[in-house]
DNA sequence: ATGCTTGGATAGTGCCGTTATCCAAGGAGG
DNA sequence: CCTCCTTGGATAACGGCACTATCCAAGCAT
């Protein structure tokens, strides 16, 4: 196969394969000769990945590179490459020390974890992306002083716990030990927008069940 | 408070305040004459709002101007204004009706807004972005390949419609009418992060429980 | 009066994802 | 063999977005 028909296969225009292949988010095709190279199934496969990440799940193509790489990485064993890949996601910005409202979230988070006997998460505390971005979205929401309790959130985290329970369910029912990083790489970023999506149905749902549609 | 001064006191640059206001994200200050504007402290929550559901929640201005524009419409009710806000978020990319993994999503959205008994949801099924938003997903997912059960699905709607619960509730809590309002969007925006990084949290956590760390 | 500050208008910057333009080298048809 | 079309690769251009820097005239303080 060559550019035009995976351009055709994928609905991608040539010039944007050329630009992922440019960044590296594609491998290159075979060459077979100057001006001609081969492209595979995996290729076209590869490609509808990389869409999904950049469109549905809105990442940024650096990130999805470095999200790839660490998916390929085969010098790393399954369960590293995946908390590589997964950790590479998060596009974090870095919380301020300096800021008082980000210190006093840090001790809320380090308290929640206690309570939640995540034990092993408070291990991962000081290098895990994902806790920055709780610390950083808690923090702003005490700046703007909304002083929810303690179990609001002790309360959401239970229920994303069992989210995170069907992820991981969900990953373990696929055979292939290639496809399960892959996998669950893919339903990190799909999941997202989906479960948003499910949430604000819900809210859509209970909110008219409560005050009606007036 | 001049704009110096609210610069100062919310971190933002004069600039960017000055940005802010010509897109109508802040209303402008009380004109004292032709060099000098009073801005008092409900702007200054303002543009903190706009900063954390830019900064924190990701949004594009002009999204947050049309949100802003709903949640300060007084012809509407309260429901219908939360209701307007919460619709203008979700910066959706319209789904392909032509595309035949859309039309299979589509069916099968519909079955698990039936299963669930989302009665409401299922009516506002037509004109809500958020049903829109959840079919492109599915329909993401169906491309690549992944036919994951209809009862994982449904499972996670579930569990949404427990986190829509406590986001209700919430709401509930909060006395005045007119912050009610803006509560809800916020709670909207700024919980989107703080749940996606629980989950990745609590992902990291189940999977050391299940695997450990190697 | 004079020098500094203010708000407003306008233009410029940097980044990012994508797309258009060129070009030389093949390959296909006569 | 010659011509014409297509190919892949390099490079430049584009458009959108969130800011940011520059000017400017009008006030205020000293």
């Amino acid at each position: 196969m060559r550019l035009a028909e995976l351009s055709r296969r994928s609905g991608v225009a040539t010039a944007t394969i050329k630009y992922y292949l440019r960044e590296g988010l594609l491998p290159p095709g075979r060459q077979v000769n100057t001006t001609t190279a081969e492209y595979d199934e995996e290729h076209l496969r590869r490609l509808r990945l990389v869409r999904a990440m950049i469109q549905v799940g809105g990442l940024p193509v650096a990130t999805v590179r470095e999200v790839l790489g660490h998916v390929d990485d085969d010098s790393l064993g399954r369960s590293m490459r995946l908390g590589a890949a997964l950790w590479a996601l998060p596009q974090v910005q870095e919380p301020d020390e300096e800021d008082e409202y980000v210190r006093t979230a840090q001790r809320e988070v380090a308290a929640l974890l206690d309570r939640l006997g995540w034990q092993n998460a408070k291990l991962l505390a000081t290098v895990s992306p994902a806790y920055r971005s709780l610390v950083v979205a808690v923090a702003a929401f005490r700046r703007l002083g909304y002083a929810w309790g303690f179990e609001l959130l002790a309360s959401y985290a239970r229920l994303m716990h069992e989210v995170a329970r069907l992820d991981l369910d969900f990953v373990e029912t696929h055979p292939s030990e290639a496809e399960k990083v892959e996998t669950a790489v893919l339903g990190a970023v799909l999941t997202e927008p989906m479960l948003q999506a499910l949430r604000r149905l819900a809210q859509e749902e209970e909110s008219t069940r409560r005050y009606g549609f007036e």
